[in-house]
DNA sequence: ATAATCCCAAGTGGTTAAGTAGGCATTGTC
DNA sequence: GACAATGCCTACTTAACCACTTGGGATTAT
């Protein structure tokens, strides 16, 4: 039930370029330092992310990546399902429904609703952040000062209200 | 981000010794055939759950497994975390205090809320279906006719509406 | 005594994760 | 035009893990 380090390394990297979207593109050496990745593991990653369109790259020298869309339009859904596939507890419940398979066990199998509803809250969460609020979220977390991690604001702390209002009103649109 | 067999095949077992849990205690062969699954890989997840007091065992001719506490008592999130370790989508948000580090990271890991939220939205449903619950769906899903599976009920079926019900008003009693 | 059952430890074959290594292609700068 | 800096690609590697299987016990009702 864990996520790979892609996952988590290509959502550091696409959150360093949202930091860097209005500057000239990154080269993958200044994220990969920066993020503390292998630059050669990320540049696999990257390629995933440019195949995808969520990024795009300049070549050559002065050259390096960018975000493709405006941070707010990319979502950690997004990144998480490029890099690790479609987001599901188990393959039957996958999101696309291509891998839809019937379950093949008699009773129809019990636990699938299980699954479901697991998927679900799952991805509520991921696609209601974008890398826009991861950006803000670290700049607010920056001006409290680098003391005060401790003891901090609980519910409703700006980016942390978006997955809540995704909840209570029943069904998803 | 899948669960591995072991968690599926093992929330099947525990189904399984909940629809009985008023019979004689149920032998594996008969766990493992009716929810096809091999049964010596069986005999080494009841082995965890045994081990983590979840089922209990009695030996011998006539012997089998049942479970410790009424079905309404365990829930999924008890299962799953016993075969399948802490509830967690990075190691460094683990349940367990234990595996607490601290990120190394100098920035403080901006991701590291984002999983927090995650593993929350992942642990209120999974601990807020019991045994119990699934057996009830499992009934009340036979008399609804073995056809009609598909259509189905949206929200609101009893049964599903026991993972709405947690979000909103805090946990479980 | 026997058959049914649980219990345990070890082995196995395949897949995946998490990188590394090496080479080629492109492009700005001098 | 040479060059350094970058992206792009393919193949390799090492270790771990998954999903079992095998082969033995130990216990207990009949």
């Amino acid at each position: 039930m864990k996520l790979s380090t892609k996952g988590r390394y290509g959502l550091l990297a696409c959150y360093d370029l949202a930091c860097h979207a209005e500057d000239a593109p990154v080269p993958l050496k200044a994220v990969a330092e920066r993020q503390g990745i292998s630059e050669s593991y990320l540049e696999q990653l990257m390629g995933s992310l440019r195949r995808a369109g969520l990024v795009r790259s300049s070549r050559g020298s002065q050259g390096g990546y960018a975000l493709a869309r405006r941070p707010e339009d990319v979502t950690v859904g997004d990144v998480i399902r490029v890099l690790e596939g479609p987001i599901a507890p188990v393959e039957c419940v996958s999101e696309d429904g291509a891998a839809f398979q019937h379950c093949a066990k008699t009773d129809g199998c019990v636990t699938r609703y299980i699954w479901e509803k697991l998927r679900d809250s799952m991805t509520r969460v991921l696609d209601s952040i974008s890398l826009a609020d991861l950006v803000l979220e670290a700049r607010s977390r920056e001006e409290r000062g680098s003391g005060a991690e401790d003891g901090g604001p609980g519910p409703g702390s700006g980016v942390a209200a978006a997955g809540e209002q995704a909840e209570g009103a029943g069904g998803r649109p």
